[in-house]
DNA sequence: GGTATATCGATAATTGTATATCGATATACC
DNA sequence: GGTATATCGATATACAATTATCGATATACC
């Protein structure tokens, strides 16, 4: 436990922990490292190693407690303690993420978003306010956010991002097919679909050539 | 060239075809690896090393030619030859992807998407058609679509692809936070906000307990 | 035309991640 | 209570990805 975790074995804790809150786990009291492998389509070695950084031990023969691992993966992944962020970039993508209700599980609060178009000021999307981009600095400033969703058009990204940067935001997470230079202590998550598209579609084409 | 690349690298190209196409490089007609590297935040080794298995050879004092990389990689990844593929969710999610007009460039076209609330059939969100769930399976057989999205909610994510891989579907997009069981030949590519966000938001926590 | 140098490409070392092996231990069952 | 066994956890191996080293080569400049 304790140990600095990669960020593969982070990006697993969440499905972990999705598995074991979902339905076919719910009368379930331990589960085991190869019960969860199975079902995830991953080794069980793997599974034990990833539960090991966050979780205190299982027990032999029956396995990991469910609700000491659910616990403690949300604990971990700071599902209790919510995170504030600002969103930038009021158009179809970004009033998608505003609508969309699932992020509060996941301890994410998007408090307020921002658009240079000023006429959509004013506005409401799942119940998160519409701004002028001009009160952005301000807002982040006076609520200490620390993460900024960027849903902006490419050629702005970078700018949006500097401003953030300058607002006091720690954490980026970029759904513009856009690089983004940051000062080192900041961090990005692209969202890339288009790397996720080259994924699926080069292996649609290995799939007919050979 | 022609080597099997792996899924690390692949996922790099689009941000490599993505700089080589934006602005900040219009004039330039060579570009080297280490101006790549730099813009990007990679090391130039592994620019030279991607871009080795995806195009012939660059100059040395020069670097690559951009056209030829640009034709290269766009080859490479398929944004001539177009993919149709089809959507299944037209939820909030749902319907932000198909107003979503950037997929085309990606060579992505979705041709039709379907939900299982019958009152939405018959209407269109950014011209693509909402039709009724029963109508998938005839419909992706006649067109030969390969390639499915998934934006429903994760409790009928499983029973969904289930129907897509019958339907003939070879690679699946998923944006439900849900694992998806699969044949060995079906590749499922998640979306995965939730691992995403597990990213940013271990980077805060860590930022500020040390 | 000759030389210096930027850049490439191949090979090698390093790092990091995933998988395998094996002893230890708590539970279940006799 | 004793024994068999499922599962854990630690150490070790194998694999893949990234980073480093170095010689080769085409261009630029004198």
């Amino acid at each position: 436990m304790l140990t600095s975790v990669s960020v593969q074995t982070l990006q697993r804790l969440p499905v972990y922990l999705n598995l074991l809150k979902s339905e076919c786990m719910q009368q379930a009291v331990y589960v085991s490292s190869k019960t969860i492998a199975e079902s995830l389509g991953l080794h069980e070695i793997q599974v034990r190693k990833d539960l090991a950084s966050v979780s205190s031990g299982g027990k032999p023969k029956v396995g990991f407690s469910k609700i000491t691992l659910i616990r403690d993966l949300e604990t971990y992944l700071g599902y209790n303690d919510s995170n504030d962020a600002i969103l930038v970039g009021a158009g179809k993508l970004g009033k998608a993420l505003l609508a969309y209700d699932g992020f509060k599980e996941y301890g994410l609060n998007i408090v307020a978003a921002f658009d240079n178009d000023e006429s959509l000021a004013g506005q409401k999307e799942g119940n998160v306010p519409i701004l002028s981009l001009s009160k952005m600095n301000d807002i982040c400033d006076r609520m200490k956010i620390r993460i900024g969703i960027i849903t902006v058009p490419s050629p702005a990204a970078q700018s949006i991002c500097d401003q953030m940067v300058a607002s006091g935001i720690l954490a980026v997470w970029n759904f513009a097919p856009a690089h983004l230079d940051v000062p080192e202590h900041i961090l990005v998550k692209n969202e890339n679909m288009a790397a996720s598209l080259a994924v699926l579609s080069r292996h649609l084409m290995d799939k007919f050539t050979d």
